[in-house]
RNA sequence: GGGCUUGUAGCUUAGUUCGGUAGAGCGACAGACUCUUAAUCUGUAGGUCAAGGGUUCAAAUCCCUUCAGGCCCGCCA
């Protein structure tokens, strides 16, 4: 017990009582305790308990709150996963030696189990009165305070264990979260979507515009791309013959972190062969509006100061109806040199690059349209150029059949009608890898194994990427994806002292 | 990458404008208290004021550098 390092922030008082507790022999980390009921069932079965002791005798299990001590009895609080409950613990019921033991070594942080009957207080609390204490865990870290808890919001994020035993709040966040991902399980396997898992260890990136983090596998001696998007395999499933599949996939790209993004990050892609990207914008209004419905019992939710409206179906524009009407840019009604002075007027950045109207289309969207886009609103028709991956317009030259869909002026999800011509992949590919050689980061990589397997014929398809994190935000009303993610990526913190010693001693061997 | 901003005890914080011995609540520790619930009451300990440097008789406070966080912008999903 002498070489604890300091950072591990362990409480002395609480070490000493360790101490304590095994000089009385007392298990200090047993391996299981028999829980009979939950604190909430417990509520449930005696919610019409009043002030004269149960006959039944409940057993339950958790964690210590508050601790009142009124020196021959003790009222504490015992919260588990379903709720909180009151215990009140007497002199007079567990004897001397066992009540002074536990008013000395037992407190708040700690896990116990008790067992005892139900009564209601005189104020009319739901109480335990406690025959028989158990320690299950003791903790040696003190817990932040109990008026307000966890605030820092740093310390939040990386210590997450700490922020979900104290603030409710949180705990609730991640609830919604693991709710969003089920339900979107179950959406689509009701409607007989199979599930993979393809590679994240990928030779060859692709399937988004992004940078990607690269390792090493030292058996094949080779260099390794963390993926960006889970598409071009899944695109391979549709090839084998799966015509309906998803997956629910961590993505990972090597770019900055603020409050919309994380290193790695959770998408779902879904991909049905027959459809096109109009049945996929249908799919994409189901699921979110289902979500909205399921979480939160109607189609209206607050975020931030606007309320944002699920019902279907949502609005749908083009990508040019939309700069029309929103930047007020008729993009056909112009040269590209009027063009260019209209976005120069507008403050737009990197007015001079774009030199054809589709790529002063894309500046305006962006520049001018899409931060506007709070309502659910979809934004269809994509020029070519910046849509390696999806089909060609059958009505538009110079377009793909490309969809996103915008909340709150973020992207929440990006679908098309699925390129599945090889001659024409081969061709996108080729201008993505001179955009590459040309010095642009993001660009993509030719991946010849894709195009091969669209060589063998792809049905026409739909596909659509949704943003996990993102919707998760919307749902539960937070501005940070950090809020949503429970391990967030953040940055080393100061080395501490103890560590500094031991790299030293480290370098010295 | 740019701008603004924050960092004081285990936790929540006052003090920074205008330099003069670092203060509180909760928690901890010692004690009182058999229906409390932010329990109450008495007492005690706990701080290299994020780190380093500078100005000054004197720095938590002013200046510089660094580290970490937050917000906004740029880039992206």
């Amino acid at each position: 017990m002498s070489l604890i390092p300091e950072s591990l922030n362990f409480d002395e008082a609480r070490l000493d009582k360790i101490g304590a507790i095994q000089e009385a022999g007392v298990p200090l980390y047993p391996a299981k305790f028999d829980r009979k009921d939950t604190i909430d069932e417990i509520k449930v079965r005696f919610h019409a308990i009043e002030h004269e002791k149960s006959e039944e005798s409940v057993t339950t299990a958790g964690r210590i709150f508050t601790v009142r001590n009124h020196g021959k009895t003790i009222f504490a609080d015992l919260g588990d996963e379903s709720g909180r409950v009151q215990l009140y613990i007497r002199k007079n019921d567990l004897g001397e030696e066992q009540f002074d033991f536990i008013n000395r070594n037992i407190e708040r942080g700690d896990i116990i189990g008790v067992t005892g009957h139900v009564f209601r207080t005189k104020v009319g609390e739901i109480t335990i009165w406690v025959d028989q204490v158990t320690l299950l865990c003791k903790s040696v870290c003190a817990l932040p305070e109990k008026l307000h808890g966890l605030k820092d919001i740093e310390k939040r994020y990386r210590q997450r264990y700490v922020d979900l035993i104290v603030n409710e709040e949180s705990r609730e966040v991640f609830r919604a979260r693991s709710r969003v991902i089920s339900l979107i399980r179950r959406y689509l396997d009701e409607r007989n979507f199979l599930e993979f898992e393809t590679p994240i260890l990928q030779p060859v990136y692709g399937g988004a515009n992004a940078r990607p983090f690269t390792t090493y596998h030292n058996f094949l001696e080779q260099k390794f791309f963390l993926r960006i998007a889970p598409e071009l395999y899944l695109k391979r499933l549709v090839v084998g013959g799966f015509e309906k599949v998803f997956e629910v996939a961590r993505n990972f790209r090597n770019e900055d972190i603020d409050t919309r993004h994380n290193p790695e990050f959770s998408m779902v892609e879904i991909y049905e062969a027959y459809k096109d990207f109009r049945d996929m914008m249908q799919l994409t209004e189901g699921i979110i509006s289902h979500l909205v419905q399921a979480l939160h019992g109607k189609y209206d939710i607050v975020y931030g100061s606007e309320t944002l409206r699920f019902e279907p179906p949502f609005r749908k524009l083009s990508m040019e109806d939309a700069v029309r009407e929103i930047a007020g840019v008729d993009i056909h009604a112009h040269t590209p040199d009027e063009l260019r002075k209209i976005a120069k007027d507008n403050r737009i950045e990197d007015y001079e690059k774009p030199n054809t109207q589709r790529e002063f289309l894309v500046l305006f969207f962006e520049g001018m349209v899409e931060e506007k886009l709070v309502q659910p609103t979809f934004v269809y028709d994509f020029p070519v150029e910046n849509s390696p991956l999806a089909k060609k317009h059958r009505e538009k030259p110079g377009f793909t059949e490309r969809f996103e869909l915008f909340i709150n002026g973020m992207e929440i999800a990006n679908g098309f009608s699925e390129l599945n011509d090889p001659l024409d992949q081969l061709a996108r590919f080729e201008d993505q890898d001179a955009k590459r050689r040309a010095g642009d980061v993001e660009a993509q990589m030719i991946d010849s194994d894709f195009i091969t397997a669209l060589g063998f014929g792809m049905p026409p398809t739909g596909g659509v990427g949704l943003g996990i994190d993102r919707l998760v935000m919307l749902l539960t009303n937070r501005d940070s994806i950090k809020e949503v993610i429970l391990f967030p990526q953040m940055k080393p913190e100061a080395v501490k002292p103890d560590v500094v010693v031991e790299e030293v001693k480290n370098e010295g061997i």
